[in-house]
DNA sequence: ACTCTTCGGCTTTCGTAAACTGCATTGTAC
DNA sequence: GTACAATGCAGTTTACGAAAGCCGAAGAGT
C-alpha cells in the first residue's frame, strides 16, 4: 500500500509545470534534469496525462508540454487518478465481481470498511489543487487544511 | 497502492475468531478451510499477530487460536499495523530521511498533503473494532460510520 | 521539400517484493 | 510416547513496479 513513482514523478512534474509562466512551452528534458526524474519514464506519464486534458502537449521544435488548465483548475485527485486509474485499496471495491475469495454476492463487511477509507482518502486529493501545493511550496506552510 | 493479501487474510482470520465462542481454541486448518485461505500463508500471518499480542497461540493437541482480548478491545488498526508494519503512503512520511530525490531537509509540500492523506485513513482503522465488523456482517448493514 | 526536434507508442529488461510452499523442530494433551 | 498443532526458517514462484530502448509521427523553421 504505497504511491508509485510514476504518481510522485507525475506530480512533480506537474507542479513544475504549474510553478512556471502559463505561456512557457517546457521541454521534457528540462522537467525530467530539473525534477530529476529518468526522461523516457516521465514520457510515458505525461502521455497519459496529456491523453486526459490535463497538460497539453506540443510537438517538433520549441515543443514541450503546458498545462491545460489554469493550477486552480486541476485537484491533485485529477493527476493521482490518471496515473494509476481509480483508486481502489483493493479490486473488490472497484467492482465486487473482483471478489477474490468467491463472496461476490454477498455482503461484506471488511469491503464496507475499506470503501469508507476510500472515500476519506479522495476526499483529501480532490480538495487540493496544484495551485495549493505550489502555494504551501513557496510558503513552506501548509494553510487551509480543510 | 492496493492492501495486500497477507492484510486481508489475516483481518477474515482474526474476524472468525472474533465470531466464535470466545473459550473455543481454534486451529488453523478449520480457518484456513473455512475463509479459502492458503495455511502456511496464513500460520505466518497469525505468528506476528500472536507475537504482538492481539492473538493467543495453543500448542500441541486440541491446540490453535483464541483471540487475546474482547473484540471490541481490538481495533483494525492494530490488526493491520502488526501485519504490514505502520502505514505509509511513502516512506519519506515515516522519516524524511527516506526522501528519495534528495530533499531530506528541505520543505516539501507533497510529503504534507501524502501526511494528511494518511492521517485521514489511519482515523478510519482506528475507530473501527473487530466488534464492529462483525456486528456489520450480522446485520448486512453498517452502522455507526464515525 | 527537407531536416531537425520533440512527443507518441510499443517492447523488452531488470530488480524487488508479494504470495505461497516445505520441512525439521518444539510443545502439549491424552 | 505418540499423535497433533504451532514455530521457525529457508526456499520457490509469480507479479509488478521502474526503468531503458527503438522507431515512427508530427510540427517548426528554412
Ligand atoms: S471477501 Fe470481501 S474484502 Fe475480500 S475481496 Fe471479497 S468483497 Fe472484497
Ligand atoms: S521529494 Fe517530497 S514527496 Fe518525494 S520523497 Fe522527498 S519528501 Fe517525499
Amino acid at each position: 500500500m504505497q504511491f508509485t513513482k510514476a504518481e510522485e514523478y507525475g506530480m512533480f512534474g506537474v507542479l513544475y509545470l504549474a510553478e512556471q509562466d502559463p505561456n512557457k512551452v517546457v521541454p521534457l528534458s528540462e522537467i525530467s534534469e530539473a525534477q530529476n526524474i529518468p526522461e523516457k519514464f516521465l514520457a510515458k506519464i505525461f502521455q497519459s496525462l496529456s491523453k486526459s486534458g490535463i497538460i497539453r502537449s506540443h510537438r517538433g521544435v520549441r515543443g514541450g508540454f503546458t498545462l491545460a488548465r489554469d493550477p486552480k483548475e486541476i485537484s491533485v485527485k485529477d493527476v493521482l487518478e490518471t496515473i494509476q486509474g481509480p483508486y481502489h485499496l483493493m479490486k473488490c471495491t472497484e467492482d465486487q465481481r473482483n471478489c477474490t475469495d468467491g463472496k461476490s454476492d454477498e455482503f461484506c463487511a471488511l469491503r464496507e470498511l475499506i470503501l469508507e477509507a476510500e472515500r476519506r482518502l479522495v476526499q483529501v486529493f480532490e480538495q487540493h489543487t496544484l495551485a495549493d501545493l505550489v502555494e504551501w511550496q513557496k510558503t513552506k506552510s501548509v494553510s487551509q487544511l480543510v
